[in-house]
DNA sequence: GGGTTACTTTGCGCCAGCGCAAAGTAAATG
DNA sequence: CATTTACTTTGCGCTGGCGCAAAGTAACCC
């Protein structure tokens, strides 16, 4: 167990992975760069989410850098941990598949989406997915219990921070997000589903 | 083991995942579907190659289609057998998780490409990574071992067909990729390398 | 409290890439 | 061999979204 402050490194793109990681308390940040230095952010792991397994059990060097996003406590196994615990409950074996899976799946969806939509609605799936992970159910709507910046946004959705804040302006006068607190809230989390997956490319 | 034929579908995007499969011969066609019906190709596996695993351990529905590119033999396994073998076999367990591990390093890196990078670019990438998979090497280059249209490299590369025609007409002006025999031949691996990597955005 | 630093918004101009249309080429069918 | 079907190429016009610049707002810190 280790516990890290907000902002702290927790490895690099292209350490060597000795280390898999499950989080106990806090969140993650989980990012990668391109040869011309751009960011882009994969995920943001929190509570009970494990990182690092992939690059841990192949032996290779992390793909992702990642950075705690607050004040973060986690679970710390070595790689031949990782190796002896999975001979021994088979189980976990499967779990681990079944969350890798998961991750797959996932990312399939992005690829898919950043292929082939426009750029109001990868925000908006964006922010459903964000809200999915992250999101507290208040009275008014769901908020997101982390800071985020336009900059992180658009690292999320292939876009820029320019067209991240336009978007977000618009919905915030059509009264469907409210960012005004410094923490997003999504008010109308309908009409976001609705920018998701009906308001599409007007071709015939 | 079963032999499909030339075009035939293996399943479809949706069907419940009941069998896990291994290519003995031939090449699929994985992709997906997003709402307007524009496709999507995830990944052409080949000889060797599992697929199918994702869902089946999940208990859902397959998230992509298969389709075989050319006649195919493939060994089939269903949910229970895999189980049974995951549980008697811990090594397997381990290596399922490499091979996933490997996709999602292969998906993020897509993701990171597709957010942040030009068309010329992704669509250099894409034919590496399909020679990568699936190249022949020649006495003139590396030749990509199966038939694919301007259409199929469109939606690998989250393009259209239009781009890429104009795109691949200029490399072969160039003299880097020869597509005259309907087979495409690379003859400059390293100038489409050089595009893939260098030839960037030319923001300050 | 004032000044520095960090983030957001918005106007504006520009261009990469899209998508249609139409013609060209190749392969398949009968 | 003629005809249909499938794929490719290219000209052209249009526009979504990018990226700069500059001003506005908020947070942080001696």
């Amino acid at each position: 167990i280790k516990t890290y402050e907000k902002d702290a490194s927790l490895f690099f793109q292209g350490d060597p992975a000795n280390t898999f990681y499950v989080i106990i308390e806090g969140r993650v940040k989980l990012t990668q760069l391109n040869e011309e230095g751009e960011q882009i952010i994969h995920h943001y792991p929190g509570v009970g989410e494990a990182f690092g397994i992939i690059a841990v059990l192949r032996q290779v060097d992390y793909p992702v850098a990642a950075q705690a996003v607050g004040k973060t406590k986690l679970l710390m196994w070595t790689e031949k941990a990782s190796k002896r615990i999975l001979f021994e409950h088979p189980q976990l074996g499967l779990n681990s598949i079944r969350l890798l899976s998961k991750y797959i799946i996932d990312f399939q969806d992005r690829i898919k989406e950043l292929s082939t939509e426009r750029v109001e609605r990868r925000i908006a799936r964006t922010l459903l997915r964000i809200a999915d992970q992250g999101g507290k159910k208040v009275d008014d709507g769901i908020k997101i219990d982390w800071k985020l910046t336009r900059q992180d946004i658009a690292e999320m959705s292939g876009t820029t921070l320019y067209s991240v804040s336009r978007i977000i302006s618009q919905w915030e006068r059509d009264g469907v997000v409210d960012c005004s607190a410094s923490l997003i809230l999504i008010k109308k989390h309908h009409h976001l589903m609705e920018i998701a997956e009906t308001k599409g490319k007007q071709k015939k």
